[in-house]
DNA sequence: CCCTGATTCGC
DNA sequence: GCGAATCAGG
């Protein structure tokens, strides 16, 4: 398999979205994590909460015994490639932006790669995005800050790729690429890309400080259930 | 053990 | 550029 731009699209729109390496693998198919993180890094992206990490390199060496014969020669101390990294901030949130004093803030106008983006692929490797990239219509002001959510499946509808329009609910249902994996379909909430019903789950009003939940990531279909 | 991402290096 | 092998942490 070689690395089409669609398939690279699709593993920068999974990787930023927080799908892990295997995920994305097994989306893609034909590749292995190990591709799939060797292609990430040469793309640039990178980091991502990676749960080895956060630790300062030691003088501890290991005594491969057993191990089969590597290949590497470990001659020559290899100099960390990151230390010319540009200092990053923490990692973004999935939404948390500054303002809360009160003010409405529009879920809609995401420019950067830092937070969710309402994005599925579908099994040709093509993509559906959401609000951010598409529509900008600010109806009315949203009562208080809207925040993304993740979907859920409830209905049983069998809107495919091809019933799409801007009339209908784009809500993804189900794992892309997947028989079953289809939107719901039904019509739109005027301004949004999505109906009514899943308007409230996508913007779900920002509750008082204290008694909020962090929003949870994956805004392509759920996490995997295999 | 499983999982994760990071890195190296032969191809 | 690609990705298996390997490393390293949870």
């Amino acid at each position: 398999m070689s690395w089409t731009d669609e398939r690279i699209a699709t593993l920068k729109k999974m990787w930023e979205g927080g799908a892990t390496a295997s995920q994305i693998a097994d989306e893609l198919g034909g590749v292995s994590r190990n591709a799939v993180i060797g292609k990430a890094h040469r793309l640039g992206l990178k980091s991502r909460p990676s749960p080895v990490k956060a630790n300062e390199p030691k003088k501890a060496d290991k005594a491969p015994a057993a191990k089969a014969a590597p290949k590497k020669a470990p001659a020559a101390p290899r100099p960390a490639a990151k230390a010319a990294d540009a200092p990053k901030p923490a990692p973004a949130p999935r939404a948390a932006p500054a303002g809360q004093g009160g003010n409405a803030s529009q879920p809609l106008p995401h420019t950067g790669t830092d937070l969710p983006k309402i994005v599925s692929v579908g099994p040709g490797g093509f993509l559906r995005q959401g609000p951010g990239d598409q529509q900008a219509p600010i109806p009315p002001a949203p009562p208080r800050r809207l925040v993304p959510a993740k979907p859920s499946p409830e209905i049983a509808d069998k809107t495919s790729l091809l019933d799409l329009s801007d009339k209908v609910c784009r809500w993804p249902m189900g794992h892309p690429g997947e028989p079953d994996f289809h939107f719901c379909g039904e019509p739109v909430n005027p301004g949004f890309p999505y109906c009514v019903e899943h308007c409230g789950r996508a913007y779900q009003a920002q509750l008082p400080r204290g008694a909020r939940r962090p929003p949870p990531p994956l805004p392509f279909g759920g996490p995997r259930v295999r």
